[in-house]
DNA sequence: AAGGATAAACAACAGGGTGTTCATTTTTAG
DNA sequence: CTAAAAATGAACACCCTGTTGTTTATCCTT
């Protein structure tokens, strides 16, 4: 990588942009780095002076979020307030971080892209969230647990898509009750089955 | 493409194989045409006689797994048996023909696998879903539906990304019962949290 | 079994993207 | 203002692509 000379530093903006971009219409490997010179309005040549490939490029960018998502995470999963981290505002703080950083959440968990970084997402949270069910369902099994992390992350994507894909309208809050909702009681989120119907008191506009 | 003849059907069969066995280790536009006819053992030009390009031979790979699913599906779907059709049974009818086509899961689910498909084959169930949904929880609201829908959907394909990663050890069933387990009662298919437990029935071994 | 038809193998081609180098111009920083 | 740093444009050899034309092998019919 060049210094942070002013234009160096212009450069790479106009290279991240230009990715961002194009990343919207096609998948990566579609993208050559001549089109994304001619988007970025600059020399070919520049763009190997700052990066090796796209694939450098695109890395460097999911780097970044995975650090801003972590740092914003941290607060949320520290031992000092336990009080304070319900596991409602946690979710929600956690899908506020990527509604902050939607631009980066559609580069890479947009219909174009990288199911490589959602696994390494995923990962991140595998351990903790693992051994804390484990604290607290001390009669389920491992494979229980990991299954049920599985599931539940997998599904938090998807759903994060498909409020990406509504422009993300919705407030984080509003998705977070969802999510939480859903893993914590499943159907029963959806309220009372046709049958076994009550004056229902629920969480719907 | 070209007929029925006995070299064809030898040919097509030994790119399709050496598409499996590239899918394998790395991303579709990543593969080379020339590499899968260094694999497959034929002449590149014989490649282009019978696909128009690498992304035409997946096409048609995924639409004739597409076609296996509904089919497998399509009994456990029929209105004639309503009594037969229970939940379970349906979940455990689409895990077992996941299984049963493990090898296009892994090519198409997969870490390299096209995420294209995998939201395809989510919008095939969305609309008979969110319906049958619709006549069971006539109080939640329609945005909750296809944000539930959205989770589990994608749940159930992480939880088979899970399943495959293991060598699909488990049987069908089993994981059936996991999918249904957390999609009826999110976390409390765990079992009981500790400090309300009692004397727990569960369903681990 | 012979012969016409079909498909594969082979070779050659232009076209386009890659990654690098170099000389030149522009911009920044001291 | 000057020297260093960065961007530019052009050129390059390289590799993959997609196509075409020719030759060889295999098939199906008679």
């Amino acid at each position: 990588m060049r210094g942070t000379d002013h234009r160096s530093r212009i450069t790479r903006l106009l290279i991240r942009r230009a990715l961002t971009e194009l990343l919207r219409q096609k998948p990566l490997q579609s993208i050559t780095v001549k089109e994304l010179c001619e988007v970025a309005g600059i020399n070919r040549g520049t763009f190997y002076a700052h990066y090796i490939d796209l694939y450098a490029l695109r890395e460097e960018m999911e780097g970044e979020m995975l650090q801003d998502f972590q740092q914003a995470l941290s607060p949320l999963l520290e031992e000092e307030q336990p009080d304070e981290r319900t596991p409602l505002k946690i979710t929600a703080g956690i899908f506020q971080c990527l509604k902050d950083n939607a631009e980066v959440c559609t580069m890479t968990l947009g219909p174009y892209g990288d199911k490589a970084f959602a696994a390494k997402l995923i990962n991140i949270g595998r351990e903790k969230c693992v051994d804390s069910y484990r604290r607290y369902f001390t009669n389920a099994s491992r494979k229980q647990l990991e299954y049920y992390y599985a599931f539940v992350s997998a599904g938090c994507i998807g759903l994060l898509e498909k409020w990406l894909s509504e422009g993300m309208t919705s407030s984080a809050e509003e998705v977070a009750e969802i999510a939480q909702g859903i893993m914590m009681s499943g159907v029963g989120f959806l309220g009372q089955a046709k049958g076994a119907e009550r004056s229902g008191d629920r969480e719907d506009a």
